[in-house]
Parts: structure tokens; sequence; C-alpha cells
DNA sequence: CAGTGGTCTAGACCACATA
DNA sequence: ATGTGGTCTAGACCACTGA
């Protein structure tokens, strides 16, 4: 074994870490067997307990695969996936330090249409509240938000007039949320978003979709159009 | 305390799963202070490491804040963020149960030019493969990968024809990765873009590029240009 | 059957932040 | 000074799985 850099905090955390850079350094390739727990405990002079909590935290992040008694190999990496992060728009523009204002466009309560049906996951005779927004980096459009909450799980938002906060903040700090699905894609911009933002006809615009539930029950969906100068940025490393 | 439905596997999870349901039922709510280690490790008559690494694990997953000496504290969601996976062009036309097939357009390898440079971190007297491959899914035109190699990190990818494998494929299984950066957007599709999927002249297309490190040395730049059709799908619960 | 990982215990010492 | 979490120990029992 060949020297390593100095490692953090804590032991399990450097055993995690000197671990971790054999593997991702091509050391101990894919199918390397790494070595058992009670060759680890003897190698840093500690408990099991302590090597275990390293090398299960790598199993988790899918680093090793651990079998009893044959012991714990390098994974083969089974996709080449990655980890997204999307941000509230408020928050999003303020990273870039730019002024952020928001602007409700339309706000209706009514029965959930057939269209709406098949944007949130509520039966007919339900209410839905629809909301339109703009929001603003800098004083320029900078993306068109269209919002549908479930008035049956979120009550209060009947009488909100999204002044303050802008919906997604609002419901954010008020519903916890135990699922979310997202989906993203290229669009031509309609007539309205042209319209909204500013855009040429047909501008490609980046949308984002998201549906957000709590336990069972619907909460949210919502589409988030930007226009084609806007990129999702993610940066990730394994574990 | 309510009820709670069953939970699974060791004690441990256990403890994870009841007080994670606590707090996205909203019974927690954000600021809630959770029972200190000591009075889980009562109501549960379990020894405080066995807590403990319940509440570890939601304190990484982000939903408790643990101070000493206060306690541990529902936290406040600071952004709706969430994560998305990006897997691999050919996994993902299989998970869509249709034939996948690629074909290498071009394949040149030259000294880094500027335009190759602003894509990957190398210096201009490094040499670099440029790849474009068309992938189809169902015998259709589904992505156009246009992929650089930093020659210095991967020599073997010089005489790498990428007949039975594709680029991607090839290097994950041979370069072990450290870091990622992946940029999301929507672009008009350019000349060459329309000719190679069958597009429509300036039809939206979904953007990924992704540029990978393995250790400090950059590996390979990739851009992946999807027809508007194509979407980026992502479930998402906490932790 | 033997050896691995999976989980847990009952204690311990320490750092840290409040009071 | 006190009480919390952060970490670790030195054992233990069990389940699984290959030989």
């Amino acid at each position: 074994m060949t020297a390593l850099p100095a490692a953090p905090g804590s032991l399990s955390e450097r055993i995690l870490f000197e671990v971790r850079a054999r593997i991702l350094s091509g050391e101990w390739p894919p199918g390397h067997r790494i070595p058992f727990e009670h060759e680890l405990t003897e190698a840093y002079s500690c408990s099991r307990m302590t090597v275990n909590k390293a090398l299960t935290e790598l199993a988790k992040a899918g680093l090793i695969e651990r079998r009893r008694k044959l012991g714990s190999f390098v994974a083969r990496p089974h996709s080449q996936s990655a980890m997204i992060e999307i941000k509230d728009v408020g928050a999003e523009v303020a990273a870039l330090g730019l002024a952020y204002r928001f602007e409700v466009l339309m706000r209706t309560t009514r029965r959930a249409t057939r269209a709406d049906r098949a944007r949130i996951e509520v039966s007919s005779d339900q209410s839905v509240l629809a909301v339109r927004c703009r929001h603003d980096a800098a004083e320029a459009p900078f993306c068109l938000e269209e919002r549908l909450i479930n008035l049956a799980a979120v009550p209060e938002a009947a009488d909100e007039p999204f002044e303050a906060r802008a919906p997604g903040p609002w419901l954010l700090a008020r519903v916890p949320w135990s699922r979310a699905e997202h989906r993203i894609r290229a669009e031509a911009a309609g007539r309205e978003t042209e319209r909204t933002l500013g855009l040429a006809e047909g501008a490609p615009c980046l949308v984002i979709e998201r549906r957000t539930w709590s336990g069972k029950a619907p909460v949210t969906q919502v589409r988030l159009t930007y226009p084609a100068s806007h990129e999702l940025v993610a940066r990730f490393s394994p574990a």
C-alpha cells in the first residue's frame, strides 16, 4: 500500500477517506476485495465498530459491495449516474447576486378540470388553486411559474395572496413534503410564455416540472419555464 | 406521541423511520426539539449508540440539526432542492425497452485547440481525442454525443475504435472518476444536430454537458444533445 | 462448519456551548 | 458547572453463505 495524504477528523472518517482514495485512484480496481474488517481493525489499531462505520457508509454510497463470508469488494459502476440539485427560484437568483422580485400574474380557485387532473392527482370534485407567477432577476424576466395547489391538502392556501412570499417558499415552510418527482425537458416557447418572458417566437426553453406529495396526498404541481440562457449546474462527487 | 405504522429491519432503522415519519407528517414541525438521545434510549430500551446511529443519519440527510448541550432540532428546509439521476445513454434506452445501437460518426486525435480548451482543462500542448457518436433507440436517432478525451489522462483511448462499447461505458469501466460537473440547458438545434438527429430547423433540444475528473486530472468532457421529446425524470424522497 | 458482515451493548472520555 | 452530542471500545450474538 502506497502512502496517502492526511485525512480529516475522526478515525472512522479517516478510514473512509483512505479506502475511498484507493478506490478512486484505481489502486483498488472494481472487483478487488478490500481488506476484511478485522484486518483494518488491526491496521488502524481500533475496534471493529469504527471500521464497520466507515465501510457501511461506503456500501451505502455504492462504492463497495459487501458479502457475508466473502468480504467487501469494490463495486463495478452500474450507471454513469449523477445527482443534480434544483433550488428554489428566489434562492437561485440571490445566489447569482441579482435583485429578485416576483409578480403574481394570475390566481384562480376552481374545481379540478380534466387538464388539471393530468397535472396533479386529484379527483374531479376537488378544488385546486391555480397560480401563475413571473420571477424577475435584475428587473428582467427570469422564469415563468405555473402552479396548481391541491386545496384539500393545503386549505390555507385559498386565502393566501402570495404577496410577501412566492408560492414555492410559502408551501415549503408550511407543508412537509415526503416525495417529489421532477421532469426536465426542452420545449419551444408557447405564445403565453413568449409574451411573459419577452422571447422570440418558438424560442427554446428549459422546462422543469415538479410534483410534490406529503405522505400519499398530492400537494402541488409546478412548471417552471426558463429561457434557453438558463443552465442547471451540478457538481457531484461519489459519496 | 401517536401510534405509528410498523417499521422495517433493525432497531436503529426503526428509530430512524419513526422519527422521520413524525417530521414529515408535521407532528414535529421545523424548529421543534426532538427527544434527547438518552430519552430515546429509554423509550426504545436500547443503548445510546443505536439511537445515535439513527439521529446521525437524519442529521446527514439534513432533516435535523444537532447542537451540543441544546439537543436536536427539526431543520427548516433551506432550499426546495432535489436530486436527479443522469444515466448512461445505453442504459437509458435499455430501460425504455427499446433496441439500442450507436455509431461513431467522427474520431480525431489532435493537439488541444482553443475551443477544446474551453471545454476541457488541458494545456495547448496536450493531445485530445474528439469523438462524435449517434445513439439510436429502435432504429431512430435518439441522442448526439460529442466528446473530448484527455489523452494525457487516458492514453489507451488513442488506439480504441469504440466499436464494441460506446466511449461513455468504455471510460467508465477504465477510469475511476472522482468528480463530475453537469450543466443542463435548452438550445436550438444547430445545422449539424438537425442533420444527425433528423430535426426541423432550430428545433429545441435538451443539452447535457458533463465534465469528469479523476483526482485533479480532467478526463473527459461530453455533450449529449436530445430532441425535445426527451425528458429527464427523477423521483426523490428526503434522506 | 467456519468466517464474514450486521447489529447491538454498556460503558467511557472528550469537546463544546450554554447557563 | 453542567448536560448535550461526537466518538470510540471491547466485547457479544446472530444470520447468512460458501466450502
